[in-house]
DNA sequence: CGGGTTCATCGTTATTCAGCGATAAAAGAT
DNA sequence: ATCTTTTATCGCTGAATAACGATGAACCCG
């Protein structure tokens, strides 16, 4: 809706400059929804629990992941309106440095 | 062609994870091919020669952007085909991570 | 040759990041 | 009430980042 501006490009950019952290969306994309907790990831990426903890919580500040509270632990998914909103904003970015005006009539 | 993988997209990714170097390809962009020199992007940015020049490096590195030595000058442009290869690459994981299967039926 | 530009690089400082183990809190199970 | 599971957070270490000024190399122009 609103669009996102460079800051916040830039930040879900840096939240997605980790191949762990790809990982990680890829790895919640493919469980059921709001059934994934942080062990689950761990035990599909041979790194310490506390690591991978970190990493969520990364996606989470970049708001590319959300958490919900199931008993002991917590659950965590995608949040779909944010990934549209950074491929809009990826797009129009591209657009607008590949759609160079007429430069040579300024 | 060659799709990019993880940790290519992981680089351009950090690389793009700055403001700055958004900002940076939006001057090359607003210039003439090859004629955009590091301190006429400095005269732009309000920060040191080093820095931007620091930042280009970045952009080279991950190779957003290419160098055109001239005489004195380092005049720098986007590389299309990078962008246009990265726009793929989001394209492709942001409907990886959104075209979910049917989690339901493993 | 000598002076002026342009620029990448070096050295420094401060901040952030990535990874780990250990720990404590919260909630479920016995 | 106690034990177990899960998890976030703390403390730590080493590496990377961001910013700057200073410097020297490379190149043009007198």
């Amino acid at each position: 809706m609103n669009p996102m501006h460079d800051d916040d490009i830039a930040n879900v950019m840096r939240a997605l400059g980790h191949p762990v952290r790809l990982n990680i969306l890829r790895i919640l994309a493919a469980q059921r929804a709001g059934d994934c907790c942080c062990t689950d990831v761990t035990q599909n990426l041979s790194l310490a629990q506390s690591t991978v903890s970190q990493h969520i919580k990364v996606l989470l500040d970049a708001g590319l992941v959300e958490r919900h509270p199931k008993g002991t632990r917590n659950c965590y998914s995608l949040r779909a309106d944010r990934l549209a909103d950074f491929g809009i904003a990826c797009t129009g970015l591209f657009t607008g440095l590949t759609d160079h005006p007429v430069k040579e009539l300024a």
